[in-house]
DNA sequence: TCTACCACTCAAAGCGATTTGAATCACGAA
DNA sequence: TTCGTGATTCAAATCGCTTTGAGTGGTAGA
């Protein structure tokens, strides 16, 4: 059999097709100025009909640029393998499916971060990384920085002063505002399932519920408060044994639709009815398949979409390409209360 | 500011680092038999001290070989860009890491397919491809073959003569036995919430249920038979409309996880109980945040880990092209049959 | 008429690897 | 001593593009 390769027409086919120099073919289809529209007419007519495509290996050699972007995954940290990982990059690839980019993604332990960043950055795979789920501290923006890999950042890392892309959503604000509600509700004991400890994310949560807490006098109880992965299961056992405390939370905050159905369960599994005996305000990414404003009760969130996110991130990296200095992307996106069925006032106390 | 490319370290200096032809030190470094044992060690250490990499760009357009392996994602059919996505992809990565091969996501609209196939396969950006969630009559097979595309189905396609490579679940047989078992706990009147209808899995188990329906003498309602997306909405409006009727259904097989938490709301908000006055096996694609057996009560699911199945694929594209042929790896996997509690025996026919 | 300039087009030199075909060396056989 | 041979190594061609620097021919101004 033929192998399909001989089928391929390359540019020194069409140019001779043309009868034209590579030059001006090359040049035509990449829209220099210096080429007659006429010409550049019938090149493209030419591309089109003979199914002409640049083979990209060689595009990529001779122009030292990568036409990929790498997207991170964290294997270990059993983080962000999650459902946000699918919407995240469907949003990425929403934005960029119009360009001729690729993304690239990439599986990354934990541990090893750097020689990976190393490897993607000398042998030319991608142009620029998304990295994901920082820590305070994080390590790899120093590192990226340190190897010239233009980078951004999906959230934020506290304690970081090289300068470097970001975008974040305002975690904090939403997490405060979410609390001040439950307050305003009459809620005395809420109770907060947060995410991993170690991730800035949870950490500026927990700020804001604090915040919010103590702004009306109260003081958070450190019972009533967990971490850890977005499972049902972490939400089920948390709240469950939240619940048998005394005194019972009125109230919760979770950190993910995940982990609220977890709750959500534990509330029923006590005899108690969401909605009027305990609240619940869970943190939305925006799931398609698991519609916050469909469940009975209908949830209460604070909602952001992970898929925008991701949207706005291509769009971003796109402008970076272009010269936009990686220290003026700094975007901390504002976060909606949703207030739906799921939030009441709180029962009369009655511990 | 230097730029990092001045940095990085290209064949040709490490071959006069060491004193030796490019030639010399490229065979060294793939493994060719025709060099020195001792040089061979010597050429590692120095590329290892001297942290060279080659230029993919460079090594792809030399050998013809694109160095990565395609993943298309459907944009408009909402189907696969759901949470299955992510654990799928993790699985393909979980077995690419240690090779160095990339995984590009290329999102694809369901109108257009064969367009971008052409532009993946002329523009050598890919050594093959996996698709995904085919209908019975998948025109992309016939396109890809003609293209000289290698790829691997994750499903099947019923009514393609073209040979091709494809693993797929037993669904029929799955949802044979899920069936079967619900009549040996007397149940009757069983209803089926099943996915999308165009699609090739949804209609193998559709026969696996009607197959094992007949085969004890009962006649499936179609008027407890209904399809569509994965989501706890879809899962939830179905079941609903489907306990309305009488008689009632006893029994539910859900699709997946994400309808089954839509029809576990539907039956408490009916006032019944899961596992007693009314039975349920879900199909689990096995999400490490959504636990079957964590559920209260846990669910009963025919499962498979849609991972290990990513992981496997990469597997075997790995052996494809290494000349295994695309005609002799079909690979069937059967499905557990997990029972936990949400079945239970039939409750006294009360219709 | 001559020169300058503009609008196009081209031949050839990269990009950084792999691979072909030839050269070198040491060594034992003739 | 000479030659063939196997084990190594090398110079140069190649992969398919982009881009540099050098022509073209034609038109307008002096």
């Amino acid at each position: 059999m033929l192998g399909v390769h001989e089928l391929i027409m390359k540019l020194k086919d069409l140019a001779a097709e043309l009868g034209l120099s590579q030059t001006t073919v090359s040049r035509a289809l990449n829209g220099y100025p210096e080429v007659n529209e006429a010409t550049r007419e019938r090149v493209s007519e030419a591309a089109r009909r003979l199914g002409y495509r640049a083979n990209v290996n060689a595009q990529r050699l001779a122009t030292g640029r990568a036409g990929a972007i790498g997207v991170t995954l964290p294997l270990q940290r059993s983080l962000h393998f999650g459902p946000h990982t699918s919407e995240f990059l469907s949003g990425i690839s929403e934005r960029l499916a119009q360009y001729d980019i690729d993304i690239v993604v990439t599986p990354i332990d934990a541990d090893d971060e750097v020689p990976v960043f190393r490897r993607l950055v000398s042998s030319k795979r991608v142009d620029a990384l998304v990295i994901s789920a920082p820590t305070p501290n994080d390590a790899r923006i120093a590192a990226l920085t340190e190897l010239g890999m233009p980078f951004l950042l999906h959230g934020r890392a506290d304690n970081v002063t090289i300068p470097h892309a970001w975008l974040d959503i305002d975690n904090e604000g939403a997490f405060h505002r979410a609390t001040s509600h439950l307050i305003d509700l009459g809620h005395r004991h809420i109770a907060m399932i947060n995410g991993p400890e170690d991730q800035t994310f949870a950490i500026h949560r927990d700020r804001g519920f604090r915040a919010a807490m103590q702004a009306r006098g109260l003081t958070p109880d450190p019972q009533l408060i967990g971490g850890g992965r977005f499972t049902d299961e972490n939400g089920f056992r948390l709240a469950q044994a939240f619940l048998e405390r005394t005194p019972r939370p009125t109230a919760f905050l979770a950190g993910s639709m995940m982990t609220a159905l977890g709750v959500f369960r534990a509330i029923r599994s006590a005899g108690l009815e969401l909605g009027s005996d305990v609240s619940m305000i869970a943190h939305d990414d925006v799931f398609p398949y698991l519609n916050a404003d469909n469940m009975v009760p209908s949830m209460s969130t604070t909602r952001s979409s992970i898929r925008a996110a991701g949207a706005r991130i291509a769009e971003l990296l796109l402008q970076m390409q272009e010269g936009k200095p990686a220290s003026s992307v700094h975007e901390l996106w504002p976060v909606e209360l949703v207030l739906r069925e799921s939030t009441g006032p709180a029962p009369r106390q009655s511990g």
